[in-house]
RNA sequence: GGGCCGUUAACUCAGUUGGCAGAGUAUCUGCCUUUUAAGCAGAGAGUCGCUGGUUCGAGCCCAGCACGGCCCA
């Protein structure tokens, strides 16, 4: 449909054809506007005395949007950065040649501009046009201006389309980029260093996900796409980089949903002598003041919900959760069987080989985790959905680990870190029979990670944290495919 | 993987009981020198997602497929 030849385009092209024969350039690249449009929105705020016919003059540019043509004079209305303004265009200003050449071309054309500003009848500051310009001509016709482009599929694959027509597609991704940049600032400013590892891994670890295989020509090996990018982060804390953090793409091969994206965005951090808990309190720390910064609010309305996220977040174990939150019965809580027959009652799918910390998580995931609206941390999760994570001290079923959940939905997971390289040798072999049970995503076995561990590790605790999911708060979005540029969509 | 919904002009959408394919915007022609989704007069514009089937006749009914959306797993 895309391809076919359109008589819209047929008659586009005609008409290029003429402009060419007249000798018109048609992507020129000589042009410097010496403002943009919302430098110019200011002064005309600011300072608008300096303005009006016998003022200053502006040279300006950007994309025809709409056009009025009224026989000898006209009003075209562009958009440069995502700021529209007027400009009026006279025969008797620019002359019979330029003015024949404006009525050849399209909304959607670039064009420069130069002339001082008026007011119109009704107040709106307008450039009155001394000279034009075409600076880049389209062949296609854009969406239609006042409905623009709403169908989502076209939005996404099309996704220049939708910035051009959906101002709030522009704030949405300007918002993302402001709360990235915010967060580099934030680690900045805590001493962390931002690294780089790699994307392509020999073996896919730090996370249980299913990788994206790859294929490496040269030396003649399959490579995997990270699922996460912890163990090499780790590597680095053993060779003495004792704050760093990475923000930077993971990739899990699983379903497409509103909250999942084939390739998403994680910032991993860690921090070595700290513990889940500092962890805990930087990241209320961060949170509150990158929200601040970015809603000039420390509450945000997500999807009807207002979300506080002033520090002080609840924290509370996954089993107090179960019974407090979650209504199951504490006195079944530590009793397996029990579970296993509440879960059976309440439809929650269970494995056979699902042992006692599985049955929780999965209790947990039904009847908690939606219910935890504003920033929570859950802690202690049990030591076989953790490997990687240390074992707490007061009780060796549970690790040091907490996860952050807000509207409903995981945010963020940190951990104290495994630093005695034979626990963690342990660990891994207990994902490993996992795994031979049939858990194709447990953990594999990295001996090359235990072997860092065994130059020795400092006492050192990191997380991982969602940006995609983050943004979505901070946007109102209630699919993950609107916070990401070019989201993954099957092939037309 | 399952359920529901959608796919018609460049865009946004109508399309009745199965009976000639529609509107607004955009486009084209003419008029118009302060418009504001400008206005007036006229015109052109379609592989009705794809493939089959039922029928005298299918955008509409049936089956399969593709792509997308929402929900569930």
């Amino acid at each position: 449909m895309d391809n076919k030849t359109s008589k819209l385009l047929d008659l586009r092209k005609e008409k290029i054809n003429e402009l060419k024969t007249e000798g018109i350039s048609l992507y020129p690249n000589d042009f410097k506007p010496d403002h943009r449009v919302h430098e110019v929105k200011n002064i005309i705020e600011k300072n608008a005395d300096s303005l009006g016919e016998n003022g200053r003059k502006f040279c300006l540019a950007g994309r025809m949007m709409a056009i009025n043509k009224m026989g000898k004079s006209s009003f075209v209305r562009f958009q440069d950065d995502g700021e529209q303004m007027q400009v009026y265009i006279q025969k008797n200003k620019v002359g019979d040649d330029v003015y024949a050449l404006f009525k050849k071309l399209d909304i959607g054309d670039f064009i420069g501009v130069e002339g001082p500003l008026f007011q119109t009848r009704t107040g709106e500051w307008t450039l009155l046009a001394e000279s034009f310009k075409l600076l880049s001509k389209s062949v296609r016709p854009l969406p239609e201006k006042f409905h623009g482009i709403k169908d989502p599929e076209k939005r996404y694959r099309r996704r220049y389309l939708d910035l051009i027509m959906n101002e709030n597609t522009r704030q949405i991704f300007k918002k993302r980029s402001a709360i990235v940049a915010a967060m580099r600032r934030f680690f900045d400013e805590n001493g962390f260093m931002e690294v780089e590892t790699p994307m392509m891994q020999t073996l896919p670890g730090g996370a249980e996900a299913t990788p994206f295989k790859t294929w490496h020509n040269a030396l003649g090996m399959e490579l995997y796409l990270r699922i996460a990018p912890e163990l090499y982060l780790k590597r680095l804390v053993v060779g003495g980089f004792e704050k760093v953090f990475e923000i930077n793409r993971n990739f899990r091969n699983e379903g497409v949903s509103t909250r999942h994206n084939p390739e998403f965005t994680m910032v991993e951090f860690y921090q070595a002598y700290a513990t889940y808990e500092d962890l805990m309190d930087l990241t209320e720390e961060m949170f509150s003041t990158i929200v601040t910064q970015i809603a000039g609010d420390s509450s945000v309305e997500y999807q009807g919900l207002t979300i506080d996220f002033s520090k002080g977040w609840k924290r509370i174990s996954m089993i107090d959760s179960l019974s407090e939150i979650g209504g199951v019965d504490p006195a079944i809580v530590n009793d397996t069987q029990a579970l296993l027959a509440y879960a059976e009652k309440e439809n929650v799918q269970i494995a056979k080989k699902d042992r006692h910390g599985k049955v929780l998580t999965k209790l947990f995931d039904a009847f908690v985790e939606p219910k935890l609206i504003q920033p929570t941390f859950i802690t202690g999760y049990p030591v076989e959905v953790s490997p990687l994570s240390r074992k707490s001290e007061s009780d060796s079923e549970l690790t040091d680990r907490f996860e952050l959940f807000i509207a409903g939905r995981e945010i963020a997971n940190g951990f104290s870190e495994i630093n005695d390289p034979e626990d963690q040798y342990n660990r891994f072999a207990m994902q490993v029979r996992q795994r031979d049970e049939g858990n194709d995503e447990a953990h594999i076995m990295d001996t090359e990670y235990v072997q860092a561990l065994e130059y020795g590790m400092p006492p050192t605790a990191g997380q991982g944290i969602g940006i995609d999911r983050f943004v979505m708060l901070l946007t109102d979005a209630a699919s993950i495919r609107e916070v990401i540029l070019f989201p993954h969509m099957k092939k037309a």
